[in-house]
DNA sequence: CTAGGGTTAG
C-alpha cells in the first residue's frame, strides 16, 4: 500500500479497520515505488553498515520524512535501535501519517525492549491515543507518567489536555489543566480547542476571556479555536468582535484564519458576510473554496455552490478534492440534479478517492434524497467501514424514500451492532414508526424517547411532533410542540408542515408569522412547508407570495419541491398552458414527481392529450411508474374509453407493474387492522357490514329527501370500479372504528391512496349521523370530518 | 526528534 496522501487520508478515517485487520506491519507498507527505494536503502545501508550511528539515524530520519515507512521500519530492524532517539523516530513518523495504532504498538515494544521512554515519546504516543480513540492505553500511559515523573512535563501535560478531550472526558482536561503548576500559551490553546472539540464553545470561549483577562496573549492558534467556538454556537457578535480584534492584531494575511472567520459568517447565516472575506482572500487554495462552497449549501444556495466548481478551476487553477466533493453533493440533492450526483460520483471514482466512509455517506444521503434508495444501499452493502452515521444516513434513506419496513430492520440491525444509537438514529426511525408500524409502536418509542437522555433534544421531539401528526393525532403533535424546550427552525417547519398535512392551511401560515415573531430565520424547508401548506389548501395567491418572497426577502434559491408545490397550484387553478410553462422555465430538471403533478392536474380537468405527453415524460424517467398507469387508466375511464384502459392494465401486466393495492387502516389498543376494498377478512365483518348497510340506508333516505336523485351516468354500468364502491376500505375501516373507539373520541383511518369522491361524500354524511368525529388520512392530506363538513372544503 | 490550527457525513 502506497503511502500517499490521499490513503493516509484514508487511513485517517480507517484506523479501527486497519488495527483489526492483523495485517503484520512490515507488509502493510509495501508499494512498487518504495521498492526500488528501498533497494536502494539496502545498498546504503550496507555500505555504511559500520560508518556512524550518527549517519543511519539521518538515514531513517529521511525515510520518515519522506513518508517512506516500509523502509524506515526495514531500516530500523537492521540497526541499532537500543536508544530512545531512534525509536521515537519510527513513532512520530507513524504518528505523522495516521498509523496510530502502530505508533502505540511501538511504544509497547519499546517497554518490553528495556528502552525507556522519555519526554519526547510521551507527546506522540498520547496523540496518538486521543487519535485512535484508545482510551484505556490513555488511561495506562497517564499512570505511566507519575510513576517516572513525567507528569510535570509541560508538553506532556498539554498533549494529556488534548487526548483527554478528543476522547470526550473534559473534566479530566480541566484536571490536568488545572493541576499544571507551570502553564504557557499552549496550555490554554489545547484546553480551549479541546472545549471546541466536544461543542462546548460558550466553555471555550470563557476560557479565552479568562487567559486574556490574566494578561496572556492569544496567538493564531488561539484565534482560529474561537472562532470555531463561536461558529458552534452560532454566536456571530463574539465573532465580529475576534474578528476585528483579529484586524488589530495584524493576524488578517493568515488564511487558516480567514477561512474559519468565513465559516463562522456562514454557519451564523451570514452568507454575504462570508463571500465578502472570500473574496479578500489571495491567493485562495482549496480548503478556502470548500468552506465558501459549504456555506452556500448550509444556506440553501446550490446553484452559487455547483458555480464554484468551475470558477475554483478558471479563477484559481484548483481541483476538487474529497471535501469539495462531500460539500457539493448535497446542493445536488437540494436541486434535484440527479445527473450531476451521479458524475459527482463517477468523478469521485475515477480519481480514487473511494473508498472514503464520508464521501459515501454523503453518496447515500444525496441517492436517498434523489429517491433511489437501491443505489443508496448499493453503497452502503459494499462499504469497507461504516460509522454510525453511515447507518444513520441508511435508515433515514430507507424512511424517507417510503421502504419503512427496511429502515425498520435495519435498526434492529444496529442494536446489534457495537455502536450505539444517538439522537440522529431515534429521529431517522420514529418516522418510519409512523408510516408502518402505527401509533401504537410510535407511542413505545415516544416512551422509550421520554425516559433517555434525548428526552429535550429538539431534533428528536420533532420528529416526534411530526410522527403524531402523520398518525392523524395533531393535537398530540402540537401538545409536543409546546414543550420544546428550544425550538429551532426545524420545529417551526414541522409544525407547519404538521398543519399542513391536516389541511389547515391558515393555521400554518399563523404559525409561520409567529415564527418570525419569535425571529426564527425560515430555510429552505420552511417554505417547503408553506408551499406544501398552500397547494393542499388551495391558497393560490398566497402560494405565490411566498414563492416571491423566499428568492427576494430571503434570498433562498428554489427546490424541486418548491416547484412541485407551485405546480400543484397552477395544476388546482386549472391554468394548465401556464404550469407546462413553468415547467420549461424551472432552471432543475423535472423529475417524474414534478411531471406527476402536471399529470394529476391534468386528469382533474380531463386533459387528456396533455396528460398521454407527461406520461409519455414520465416513463422516460421512471418506466416502472405504477401510480401513472393507473391515473392515465382512471382518466380514460372516466371519459368512457374503455379499449385504453384495457389496454393499460395488459402493459401493467406484461411488465409484471402492480397495482398499489388501496388499505386503510385503523389502530386499536392492541393491533392494527386493515381493510381492502370488499374486504371479508376480519373477524367482525358480519357487525361491520350490518353497521355499515344501516348507514349507506340512512344516507340514501336523506338523500331522497332533500337531494335531487343523483344523475344516471351509463358509464358506471361499464365501469367496474363504481360497481362495489360501497364497500371500499375507507368505509369499512370507518365503520370499524365507530364501534371499536370510546363513543366521542374522534376515529383515525388512514390509507395509504387517495380517498375516492364516493368515499368523501359517504363519510360526511356518516360523521352527521354518528355525531362522532372522524379523520381520514389519506396518501396527501388529513381529511377531517365533522358535523357533515371536511377540513379539505372537498378539495383534495 | 517535543505538544497547540482551518474545510468534511446526520
Amino acid at each position: 500500500m502506497a503511502i500517499t496522501l490521499s490513503h493516509c487520508n484514508y487511513y485517517h478515517h480507517h484506523q479501527h479497520s486497519l488495527a483489526s485487520r492483523k495485517v503484520p506491519t512490515t507488509t502493510r507498507f509495501n508499494d512498487s515505488k518504495s521498492k526500488q527505494d528501498s533497494t536502494a536503502a539496502s545498498a546504503v545501508v550496507n555500505n555504511n553498515l559500520k560508518k556512524s550511528r550518527t549517519l543511519q539515524t539521518s538515514i531513517l530520519r529521511t525515510h520518515i520524512d519522506s513518508g517512506h515507512l516500509r523502509d524506515a521500519i526495514s531500516l530500523f530492524e537492521k540497526i541499532n535501535h537500543s536508544d530512545a532517539y531512534t525509536w521515537n523516530l519510527m513513532i512520530r513518523g507513524f504518528v505523522n501519517n495516521g498509523f496510530f495504532w502502530e505508533a502505540i504498538s511501538f511504544y509497547r515494544r519499546m517497554g518490553s525492549e528495556g528502552v525507556p521512554a522519555d519526554n519526547f515519546t510521551y507527546p506522540f504516543v498520547i496523540k496518538a491515543c486521543g487519535a485512535s480513540f484508545s482510551l484505556e492505553e490513555g488511561e495506562k500511559v497517564h499512570g505511566k507518567l507519575f510513576k517516572i515523573g513525567l507528569d510535570s512535563d509541560i508538553c506532556v501535560c498539554n498533549s494529556l489536555i488534548s487526548m483527554y478531550c478528543k476522547l470526550g472526558f473534559v473534566q479530566c482536561a480541566e484536571k490536568v489543566f488545572e493541576e499544571m503548576l507551570v502553564k504557557d500559551l499552549v496550555s490554554w490553546n489545547s484546553l480551549i480547542s479541546g472545549y471546541v472539540t466536544v461543542g462546548d464553545g460558550r466553555s471555550s470561549l470563557a476560557r479565552f476571556l479568562e487567559m486574556q483577562m490574566l494578561g496572556i496573549k492569544p496567538d493564531r492558534f488561539t484565534m482560529i479555536s474561537s472562532i470555531n467556538a463561536c461558529s458552534i454556537e452560532c454566536l456571530i457578535r463574539n465573532g465580529k468582535e475576534i474578528h476585528s480584534q483579529v484586524v488589530k492584531c495584524g493576524f488578517e494575511l493568515d488564511i487558516m484564519i480567514q477561512t474559519s472567520l468565513l465559516d463562522m459568517y456562514s454557519k451564523c447565516g451570514r452568507v454575504d458576510l462570508a463571500e465578502r472575506l472570500f473574496h479578500e482572500i489571495s491567493p485562495r487554495n482549496v480548503v478556502a473554496w470548500n468552506a465558501m462552497i459549504g456555506g452556500y449549501v448550509l444556506n440553501s444556495r446550490p446553484l452559487d455552490s455547483l458555480a464554484c466548481l468551475r470558477k475554483m478551476k478558471k479563477d484559481d487553477n484548483l481541483n476538487p478534492d474529497v471535501i469539495t466533493l462531500i460539500n457539493l453533493l448535497p446542493s445536488c440533492a437540494q436541486l434535484g440534479a440527479f445527473l450531476v450526483g451521479k458524475s459527482i460520483h463517477g468523478y469521485a471514482i475515477r480519481k480514487g478517492f473511494l473508498p472514503h466512509i464520508f464521501l459515501e455517506t454523503a453518496l447515500i444521503d444525496v441517492y436517498g434524497a434523489f429517491g433511489k434508495p437501491k443505489l443508496a444501499e448499493y453503497i452502503f452493502d459494499r462499504m469497507a467501514e461504516k460509522g454510525l452515521v453511515t447507518w444513520n444516513s441508511m435508515i433515514a434513506t430507507f424512511a424517507q424514500n417510503g421502504w419503512n419496513k427496511e429502515a425498520l430492520k435495519l435498526f434492529q440491525e444496529l442494536l446489534n451492532k457495537p455502536l450505539i444509537p444517538d439522537a440522529i438514529t431515534m429521529a431517522s426511525v420514529v418516522p418510519a414508526y409512523s408510516e408502518v408500524s402505527s401509533l401504537r409502536e410510535g407511542k413505545q418509542i415516544h416512551g422509550y424517547i421520554s425516559k433517555s437522555e434525548h428526552n429535550k433534544n429538539s431534533y428528536i421531539l420533532n420528529s416526534l411532533v411530526y410522527m403524531y401528526a402523520k398518525c392523524g393525532e395533531l393535537q398530540t403533535a402540537r401538545e409536543i410542540f409546546d414543550e420544546i424546550p428550544r425550538r429551532d427552525v426545524s420545529s417551526w417547519n414541522t409544525i407547519i408542515m404538521a398543519y399542513a398535512i391536516h389541511g389547515f392551511g391558515k393555521e400554518s401560515i399563523e404559525l409561520f408569522s409567529k415564527m418570525r415573531d419569535q425571529s426564527i430565520e425560515p430555510n429552505y424547508n420552511t417554505f417547503v412547508s408553506l408551499l406544501t401548506s398552500c397547494s393542499i389548501s388551495g391558497m393560490v395567491d398566497e402560494g405565490w407570495k411566498f414563492y416571491n418572497s423566499m428568492k427576494t426577502d430571503y434570498n433562498i434559491d428554489c427546490g424541486i419541491e418548491h416547484y412541485g408545490c407551485i405546480l400543484d397550484l397552477l395544476g388546482r387553478a386549472g391554468d394548465l398552458d401556464r404550469a407546462k410553462s413553468f415547467i420549461k422555465t424551472m432552471p432543475i430538471a423535472a423529475t417524474a414527481r414534478i411531471w406527476g403533478s402536471l399529470l394529476t392536474a391534468s386528469k382533474n380537468h380531463r386533459n387528456i392529450e396533455l396528460a398521454e405527453l407527461v406520461a409519455e415524460h414520465i416513463f422516460r424517467v421512471e418506466h416502472d411508474n405504477t401510480g401513472c398507469y393507473v391515473l392515465l387508466s382512471n382518466l380514460y375511464a372516466e371519459v368512457g374509453r374503455w379499449d385504453d384502459v384495457e389496454r393499460i392494465k395488459s402493459l401493467m401486466e406484461q411488465r409484471g407493474l402492480d397495482k398499489t393495492v388501496g388499505c386503510s387502516i385503523v389502530e386499536t389498543k392492541y393491533k392494527t387492522h386493515r381493510f381492502i376494498n370488499d374486504d371479508r377478512s376480519h373477524i367482525q365483518t358480519d357487525m361491520i357490514y350490518h353497521v355499515l348497510g344501516i348507514l349507506l340506508r340512512k344516507i340514501e333516505e336523506n338523500r331522497s329527501t332533500h337531494c335531487s336523485i343523483t344523475k344516471f351516468r351509463p358509464i358506471d354500468l361499464k365501469n367496474k370500479r363504481s360497481k362495489c364502491s360501497d364497500y371500499h376500505s375507507v368505509r369499512l375501516a370507518t365503520c370499524f372504528g365507530l364501534i371499536s373507539t370510546k363513543v366521542g373520541s374522534p376515529v383515525v383511518v388512514r390509507k395509504n391512496t387517495r380517498v375516492c369522491k364516493d368515499c368523501h361524500g359517504a363519510i360526511k354524511k356518516i360523521s352527521v349521523i354518528t355525531k362522532r368525529e372522524i379523520i381520514v388520512g389519506d396518501s396527501k392530506v388529513f381529511h377531517h370530518f365533522r358535523d357533515g363538513n371536511c377540513s379539505c372544503r372537498d378539495y383534495w
